[in-house]
DNA sequence: CTTCCATGTTAACGTAATGTTTACACAAAA
DNA sequence: TTTTGTGTAAACATTACGTTAACATGGAAG
């Protein structure tokens, strides 16, 4: 896998598909993390900001169908990915589920493997645009071969965290990048680091290239704009 | 459906089965092209160039499986959608599948209902990458990914909870919402707050956005409209 | 008309979130 | 070894966000 892992929330009441299902795609090498209700799924997904979360449907507290909703209806959850899974192999089920806004849907029983090629595919569709070119927004140029930052020509020496960092918002200008996104994929989920460092970096790269073009969102993360 | 509308290419050598599935899909407004085997499929793809590709696995003169490998091989077919469709049920042709570079798999006997939606559900998938998600009422754009309201393509500045109120309100343009949905939807469900807070942050929209799109109603709740 | 209730409006305040600077551990280069 | 630069933490400064409280308004009921 290309980049750092990928996070992946399973909410599941069933132990056992939890550990089937936590095993199978922790061997593809994902992030995986696990809730037991609905409730738990929603306060889960706040924290971590997955990049997948697969949601049973029957569950305690609030049903699949309803914690995809409750999160839809935020902005930041826009992006995440949704596959349901659940017993309920009805056509109802399926189109309801698929029309609340989840991305696939596989019934039980599951086979864990080919819920994990559902889960590679789904990635490789979403991933395969990310690849190392090298990035022009407005007169900045970013070359992550080379290394190298350059504004109207003019060379800007990064240090890594910082390059990674400019790296990572300007792939996508104008898009908001959480600071647990941004701490995912640039320093990785298992580094803990504390709050001002994000900042410090920002400053540093805000600094260096002398232009301003990180913005700050607050209670949000960053975004980059020409 | 937005924009213009997406080429389908099914391949099946069941007339039955072509029938259906062109019927169900055309109704949704795709532009719909059939092929009778694996040959044609590969014929016809190369011709039309297709947004997605539906391919039945058991076909005369080549397999779904071995037509998708040889288009997934080269540059112009890297991005075009597949999906297979196919009587084989066991894991391992899934697998085989979705590793050969498929984007879905769907048994038959498929619901026409069921197919639909996946197909819409995929298209939906591709769509929010590239135009990102945001929701255009009236003359007012609001952009979750990049957390950023705009309004004759003129840009406005909202805080988070004043973001976070706008966009569930005009996720569903014209239905009321209740004081309390507004507060489980925006604070969350454990959070108290006084009663003027609401009302507070609906003014700070108002002000921000100038055009009065936010509408009272008396004794229930708010409801967005252009 | 008055009363009452729901909402509008405004300003002020506490604080959470971010900015800034300095210091230091550590690794790589000299 | 020293030197240099990088990444992180800690300590503080600063900003603006969210909330409250106090009061205004307006419409419906009596």
């Amino acid at each position: 896998m290309e980049g750092k892992p990928k996070k992946i929330l399973i909410a599941d009441d069933e132990p056992d598909i939890l550990e089937i299902v936590s095993y199978n795609l922790g061997k593809e090498g994902y992030e995986i993390y696990t809730a037991k209700d609905g409730n738990e799924a929603i306060e889960r997904a706040k924290q971590l900001h997955p990049d997948l979360i697969i949601l049973d449907i029957m569950m305690p507290k609030k049903t699949g169908v309803e914690v995809c909703q409750i999160l839809r209806s935020q902005p930041a959850f826009q992006d995440t990915l949704i596959i349901f899974l659940t017993a309920l192999s009805d056509e109802a089920s399926q189109i309801k589920g698929l029309e609340t806004g989840a991305d696939d849907y596989v019934s039980k029983p599951i086979s864990p493997k080919v819920l994990v090629s559902r889960v590679n595919a789904i990635f490789r569709r979403i991933n395969n645009k990310e690849t190392g070119k090298s990035i022009q927004v407005g007169n900045i140029n970013i070359d992550p071969v080379k290394f190298l930052v350059t504004i109207n020509d003019l060379e800007v020496i990064l240090a890594k965290k910082e390059f990674e960092l400019l790296y990572l918002l300007a792939s996508r200008p104008g898009r908001v990048f959480l600071r647990n996104e941004i701490l995912s994929q640039v320093w990785g989920n298992d580094v803990i680091v504390g709050d001002r460092t994000i900042d410090v970096h920002i400053r540093k790269v805000r600094q260096k290239l002398g232009v301003d073009c990180i913005t700050t969102v607050k209670g949000v993360g960053y975004k980059f704009e020409a």
